[in-house]
DNA sequence: AACCGCAACAACCGCAAAGGG
DNA sequence: TCCCTTTGCGGTTGTTGCGGT
């Protein structure tokens, strides 16, 4: 820790949102010279923000290999059992989680799993450790509507069950008997994967940097596992939202080329997945 | 069409732990 | 050993979008 050499002058830091001008240039800086000091980074790579909240944005949105958009029912299972047994211990929950990252089980506990146990747990007592077994009484949020994040909604099962990990199938078991509920329709996108690789531009957050295969191979875009959703994920002010769709630009090898055109050895990324535990297969590159 | 309430989620805040000088 | 800085974590807030009225 401790990082001395890193002082940086007392600054306004932006808060809010993140653009996407931003985020590539986080990126950008990340990819180029690795994790170091964070609270460097923002000077360095030109943001006027402050560490924290690059660090922050970089782990929970930037991050390669974060999986993102709806829980399977094996991912909310574990998420309700080992709150139970370990509370809100938000890290070490997502530990279990390859992928996700603790702010994201923590807004999905908070949103959304808490009322459900509380629910259960008013109807059966003192069986938290059932949530998972009751909860296979009812066609499940995950397999219905899932809603992208530009507003539509899409009737789709479980997307994630185009995960290399989708042991947990498509079956659709969910909590107690309760009433399906609209808004939780809508946590559910249908993203698989941050896809976090290139972007040239602040444009390129469009739907229109899809990973085409054809742009896939063409640019030796080869992830070598699973599937890249396609998009950056994200909302810049509400006003970007991208249409998030999946793309199918799997491949299988381990090396992508970057803005610029430059090859990116994803086996060399160790240094910045930063803690990321590549214990999934969704995330083996 | 406008308004309101709710849900989801991104981001901020504050605190504690870790580590270097 | 103490102090200072950075990092990591959990709680909380703010913003946005959607559905209902």
């Amino acid at each position: 820790m401790g990082c001395r050499s890193c002082d940086k002058p007392k600054m306004n830091y932006r808060k809010g949102l993140w653009s996407p001008e931003e985020d590539q240039r986080l990126r950008d800086y990340i990819v180029k010279h690795g994790l170091g000091c964070w609270s460097a980074v923002p000077a360095k790579a030109g943001l006027q923000r402050n560490g924290k909240s690059c660090r922050l944005r970089w782990i929970n949105y930037l991050r390669p290999g974060l999986k993102r958009g709806m829980f399977s029912q094996e991912e909310e299972d574990v998420v309700i059992n080992l709150q139970a047994k370990l509370g809100n211990k938000w890290s070490q929950i997502a530990m279990h989680l390859p992928g996700r990252t603790d702010n994201e089980v923590k807004n999905y506990w908070n949103s959304y799993l808490k009322k459900r146990v509380m629910q259960a747990q008013g109807s059966k007592p003192n069986n938290l450790g059932e949530m998972s077994s009751l909860s296979n009484t009812e066609p499940s949020l995950h397999h219905q509507h899932t809603k992208n994040s530009s507003g539509s909604t899409t009737t789709s099962h479980d997307q994630d069950a185009n995960l290399s990990s989708g042991s947990h199938g498509i079956s659709a078991p969910a909590l107690a008997a309760e009433p399906f509920d609209h808004h939780v329709q809508q946590q559910h996108k249908n993203f698989v994967f941050s896809d976090w690789m290139p972007a040239t531009g602040p444009e390129s957050y469009s739907m229109s940097t899809h990973w085409p295969s054809s742009t896939a191979s063409s640019c030796n875009v080869t992830p070598s596992h699973g599937v890249f959703a396609d998009q950056m994920s994200g909302s810049y002010g509400g006003a970007l939202h991208q249409d998030h769709h999946q793309s199918s630009a799997a491949g299988h090898g381990a090396a992508a080329t970057i803005a610029g055109g430059g090859y990116f050895d994803l086996l060399n990324m160790g240094d910045i997945y930063g803690g990321f535990a590549a214990t999934s297969d969704d995330l083996l590159f």
